[in-house]
DNA sequence: CTAGGGTTAG
């Protein structure tokens, strides 16, 4: 506490020796000037030399001082909170003030619990809490996402009067979002008089947080419509991501021009979201460009890319970002190791994601997670290793899900290997499971094999679970405005100039070589009739109908709910090369290019 | 008298 303190050199308080001299000592104006100089504190030195200093003038007895030491310390970046409590534990009746700033200090360094228990020590001193205890404190519980716990002080809150502060509401929204309790998140939300921007951002992320991505933007819908659109960074990044779930590209491309327009610069986060968005939504281009002009990566960065470029069926490129990014010294973690495999998995390349397998495991110390297993027995299906597939699934510390005995059974259906499917489709069949396209594809598969009896069998079971399958569909985007088609759909109101469209480019594949492959129809139905249901196939109507309905050369965007058949595929590759269109088409795996007569999935 | 709420991406 002597030596060259920063006080004298300050001159803001006189000696001791000299100050007891004076008669007329202003301690209202020492007051000030002590915690002034307390707030000036750089470090915990400086501020135990005002601490000293406060005490030897006998100051520390008035609360005000004491109360500010004490939050000073606890809450400074330089602060200590063994300190802070040391000062707090001798004041000798500590007000709520001084409770509150404990309990805050508490929780700024995680120790949640101490402050939960702080908190139950003020209600014990008989101190009553007020509307700054509360904001606190719910935090704490937010944290720890202990409903009950929210639930009992949400009581106290209503029991001390403070339900109508609107820093409490957002506190309450906030911690029943954390708790999944949405009805009562919701209700808090919807009865406050005064939202401010950070009631919507608790609600949004709210319903971001559980996946509730239609809710999340229509509750943005809402915060716009009542005029609270503010280029508020955390919420924009929850709807963005709502954006990516739903493949709302055109809200995602706004809020982008949003961003640009309003904000100096984007941060890591908001941009690694954009990329994001225009990966999943189709757009590689775009999220490439957006990755290569990005001055700080990250590691969310680089997975982002990683399994977008995967997603694309771009697995080497993949690979390829994937080395840059161990190259600048960024340690990968099991996200991005999903990503890693899942790029092998869709490009076929077994070799490097078997390489990579282990080296996640041996080099990186990253346990598999069952999502690994999954890329790995997708990867390992496609190549036609079926019985290594199998071999891994039983391999595994983890109980198998249905994901993975999916995958195995898909891949048996285009290996045709009716044993280990039937083996796939055992396991998937369980009492709970309930999923039609499971039964379907075993049908097919023993449809392909002729084996007609068990087609018969399998589709007898499908209807004895009462189980329908939703039909296949595409959807395409024209004018802003989405139309869907099914096979064979007679339902649209152009669908005349769909069907001639159709005819025609029909006619332009056969001088292009093309014949329909038949084979992909599996029904026990005559040639004709499978011709013709083949030529009508959802897809197909959808390319017809954009083509008739775009503008030349423009790009053409579909979704599927369903994967597309070979045959489907074939077409639309020369259909890119005669009516020179790029076309994406979004099945429920991932994406294909096609240009030019090729496709990014290389078959 | 002092202080505070929501914080987001794979």
């Amino acid at each position: 506490m002597v030596g060259t303190s920063v006080l004298y050199q300050n001159n803001f308080l006189i000696p001791q020796e000299d100050y007891s001299k004076i008669p007329e000592f202003d301690y209202a104006l020492k007051e000030q000037e002590c915690i002034s100089l307390m707030k000036r504190s750089k470090n915990l030195r400086d501020f135990k030399q005002v601490h000293g200093h406060i005490v030897k003038l006998g100051l520390f007895w008035s609360s005000f001082c004491a109360s500010n030491l004490v939050a000073t310390c606890a809450l400074s970046d330089w602060g200590s909170m063994d300190y802070a409590c040391s000062i707090f534990h001798e004041i000798d009746d500590p007000g709520t003030f001084e409770f509150n700033t404990i309990i805050r200090g508490l929780i700024k360094e995680m120790n949640l619990d101490e402050a939960l228990y702080m908190y139950l020590e003020m209600l014990e001193a008989g101190v009553e809490p007020d509307n700054f205890t509360y904001p606190a404190i719910l935090k704490a519980c937010a944290l720890l996402k202990v409903r009950n716990e929210g639930m009992q002080i949400h009581g106290h809150v209503v029991k001390f009067g403070l339900e109508e502060d609107t820093f409490v509401q957002n506190s309450l929204i906030n911690i029943y979002g954390k708790c999944g309790e949405m009805r009562d998140s919701c209700a808090v939300f919807e009865q406050m008089d005064h939202k401010t921007i950070a009631s919507w951002s608790a609600i949004i992320s709210a319903h971001a947080n559980l996946g509730m991505w239609s809710e999340c933007l229509r509750i943005f819908g809402d915060m716009n419509s009542e005029g609270c659109w503010r280029a508020e960074e955390s919420v924009l990044v929850s709807v963005l991501s709502a954006c990516t779930h739903l493949g709302e590209l055109d809200l995602g491309r706004c809020i982008h021009c949003y961003l640009v327009r309003n904000l100096s610069g984007l941060n890591v986060i908001v941009e690694t979201s954009l990329i994001d968005v225009y990966l999943k939504c189709g757009c590689l281009e775009k999220g490439l460009c957006l990755f290569e002009r990005m001055a700080n990566k990250n590691q969310m960065s680089y997975s982002v890319i990683i399994s977008g470029l995967a997603l694309h069926g771009c697995g080497q490129e993949a690979l390829k970002v994937f080395s840059q990014m161990l190259e600048e010294g960024m340690e990968p973690d099991d996200v991005t190791c999903v990503g890693v495999l899942s790029a092998c998995s869709h490009a076929g390349l077994v070799k490097e994601g078997l390489k990579w397998f282990d080296t996640m495991r041996f080099e990186h110390g990253i346990e598999p997670t069952i999502q690994h297993y999954g890329c790995m027995v997708d990867l390992m299906g496609r190549a036609g290793m079926l019985n290594e597939a199998l071999e891994l699934i039983k391999s595994m510390p983890m109980e198998p899900n249905d994901v993975l005995w999916r995958s195995l059974l898909g891949s048996c259906k285009v290996h045709s290997n009716v044993e280990l499917a039937e083996v796939a489709a055992k396991n998937l069949f369980q009492p709970n499971s309930h999923n039609a396209s499971d039964y379907l594809t075993l049908s097919n598969l023993y449809a392909k094999a002729q084996k007609w009896q068990d087609v018969a069998f399998t589709r007898t079971r499908l209807a004895e679970e009462g189980l329908n399958q939703e039909p296949g569909s595409s959807s395409v985007e024209v004018k802003r405005k989405v139309f869907k088609f099914v096979s064979q759909d007679k339902s649209h109101p152009q669908c005349e100039g769909v069907y001639e469209m159709l005819h025609q480019m029909e006619w332009q594949l056969k001088f292009e070589g093309y014949s329909p492959d038949t084979s992909q129809v599996l029904m026990d139905v005559d040639e004709e009739e499978k011709r013709q249901r083949l030529s009508t196939h959802s897809q197909k109507l959808a390319i017809a109908f954009a083509l008739i309905h775009t503008s030349q050369h423009s790009h053409i965007r579909i979704v599927r709910n369903v994967r597309m058949c070979s045959d489907c595929h074939v077409y639309t590759k020369l259909i890119s090369t005669i009516y020179e269109r790029e076309i994406t088409v979004r099945d429920r795996n991932r994406f294909h290019h096609f240009k030019n007569g090729t496709c990014s999935c290389g078959d």
